[in-house]
DNA sequence: GGGGGGTGATTAAACGTTTAATCGAAACTA
DNA sequence: TAGTTTCGATTAAACGTTTAATCACCCCCC
């Protein structure tokens, strides 16, 4: 900057406001400083301008687990987001643990971050912060900003299954801790109907008892008259649909299995798997937004309402989601085998 | 900084050498210094730091394919290392486009960072910027500065294979062009031992043929006698599962499966899958290690050799990867049938 | 023709940190 | 005792940008 200034012999001033568009500067002299600057292939410094500013134009985004295989889908969309914006975007990884959370949430403040995403998992409360914060978790969840509306999507599974005929559905969750797949799981009872029934099943539970790993003796159920799994997450689904495939039973048709999430494998599996998909572009895009806002906000000198932001005014703090139909869901059998249901093969 | 300065009447300067432990500050009044600084829960302003040392210490990460799953784990280990050594992990997407990875390499610098990780897919070359780099990719890549033995990750799952008994084994790639996929594939032949015999298919080649998405009959190849599928990633292999279990070819018994990458679902389907992992946490120490020194070394005057950065010279290049055996692999028949294979239930 | 107002540019301070240069005093040396 | 280190701390400049305050100037109007 200082460069353009000396060799047009004009203030770096004048440099600055030209380039900004802000102070008074005569438009054939800005157009000449725009033309130096793109001829110098000069770009703004932005440690200089953070140190003036007091703003970093970078955001945080802690993730609480980051095996999680919604992670890809989650950066990325939090990363275009913000690109978007004019914000960058810095990864923290609290490994599930609460306590290392806050501590990476400290280390991205000491970078001066403008503000943090955080995405919560079984409803962890965040601590107020000085800095403006935005919460992805589900619509149950107090305190949150914005998310996906996990209970229309359960309900966008159930009218599927029942719509196909099913009348006996297993519900296989993973956490009973989690508010998410509560609410998944609250979606779908909500629309059982003519006489349909539903069994819940806890993976972590089934495992607390048998180990690690083990089968969920989904062919028993099967047997039990059981047309369709509704699994609250597609790994799930997909745990369940290769332990259907093992015992011989075909899918879809002897039974039907459902996802959600619509992760990477969903659609290359054999059969390849009907799910429930966040709109995460939208998610993030408010999520960003909000943050934003907030960030211009506090920079215009208000000072936040405790807790984490809001979702702006003209969005929807819950996003739909939208139902992918896929291979693994079909009509039911119409002649129900209750006996004999494979497992020997 | 210059508050615990008026607070204790000392110079800011004088804050400066204690808290950084560089000039000379007698012993106690360093001491009361630190005392005061942790009693004010002083943080360091990196924006003042950057602005005055020119470094910011922040790694710029950007993945070819962010929607790729081994995702998780990369940002995770690179995340943590670079954390170690005291930077943070801006993220970039260059969605598979060549044209957009140099944009966002120049956004990554406009923001300051210090030093770009770069995981090369199809082995992209990458234009030289003013910054360190480091490439991860395979050791037969120019100019890779680390990352897994693919090949010898070939050689482990074939030496497993050959070891259980099998000898006509489906080989299972995904795109010919992938240097990494061919180092892997190139691994495993270089194994075929005692007449042993492979066959490579390439899924972007079927499915190029007869569409996305569509099945790679596999049970032809197990009624032509193939008695294992060595995949060269999990996402493959899991497909190739799902479209062996749903073929009625049970698995391990008829069919062995094995994969590459060690991805979240392999542990949790059923059968578990067999898989070669990579030392994801070692690559990204060797990885962060070679950009920070090639950071010191900037800044200490030398000015870099073109391309990126090299491995340390007290760390292999290379990375040894390591088997990990689980449910889908095991011993072949030893009565083989090769007619009749299921495929009809 | 002198005061007032708008215009286009400059000046200078400020952000928070690091660091080379400086300086006073105490301690050692000849 | 005078000269010379050594120690402990200060001064001041510097990084690159923004921005409030200032200034010179021209134009207009009474």
């Amino acid at each position: 900057m200082s460069l353009i200034a000396a060799r047009l012999d004009v203030s770096v001033a004048t440099v600055s406001n030209a380039l900004a568009g802000k102070g008074r500067v005569s438009p054939d002299l800005a157009a000449r400083i725009r033309a130096m600057a793109n001829d110098l292939c000069y770009v703004p410094g932005m440690a200089g301008r953070a140190l003036r500013t007091g703003r970093s134009y970078v955001l945080g985004l802690v993730l609480p687990d980051i095996a999680n295989p919604l992670f890809p889908q989650i950066a990325q969309a939090i990363e275009s987001s913000a690109a978007e914006a004019g914000y960058g975007v810095l990864i923290a990884d609290s490994r599930n643990n609460v306590s290392t959370q806050t501590e990476v949430i400290g280390r991205l403040l000491e970078r001066g971050v403008d503000g943090v995403v955080i995405v919560l998992r079984r409803g962890t409360r965040v601590a107020d912060v000085g800095t403006p914060v935005a919460v992805i978790d589900s619509p149950s969840t107090p305190g949150n900003t914005v998310s996906a509306d996990h209970w229309q999507g359960g309900q966008l599974v159930m009218d599927h299954l029942i719509g196909l005929g099913h009348r006996k559905i297993l519900i296989i969750g993973n956490n009973p801790d989690s508010i998410v797949q509560n609410d998944r799981i609250g979606g779908m009872k909500s629309r059982l109907s003519n006489g349909a029934e539903s069994e819940v099943i806890w993976v972590e539970k089934v495992e607390a008892r048998h180990g690690p790993g083990c089968p969920l003796g989904l062919a028993d159920y099967y047997r039990a008259g059981f047309t369709a799994c509704s699994a609250v997450s597609d790994l799930t689904a997909l745990r369940a649909l290769t332990e259907i495939l093992g015992a011989g039973i075909s899918v879809p048709e002897n039974m039907s299995v459902t996802g959600f999430d619509d992760l990477v494998w969903s659609p290359v599996v054999r059969p390849s798997l009907t799910t429930v998909r966040m709109d995460l572009a939208a998610i993030a895009r408010i999520a960003v937004e909000a943050l934003t806002l907030a960030i211009e906000r506090r920079a215009a000198g208000d000072d936040l309402p405790k807790g984490p932001v809001k979702a702006p005014p003209h969005h929807k703090e819950s996003v739909p989601m939208s139902l992918v139909i896929r291979q693994s869901s079909a009509r039911a059998m119409t002649t129900q085998r209750t006996d004999n249901g494979g497992y020997s093969r």
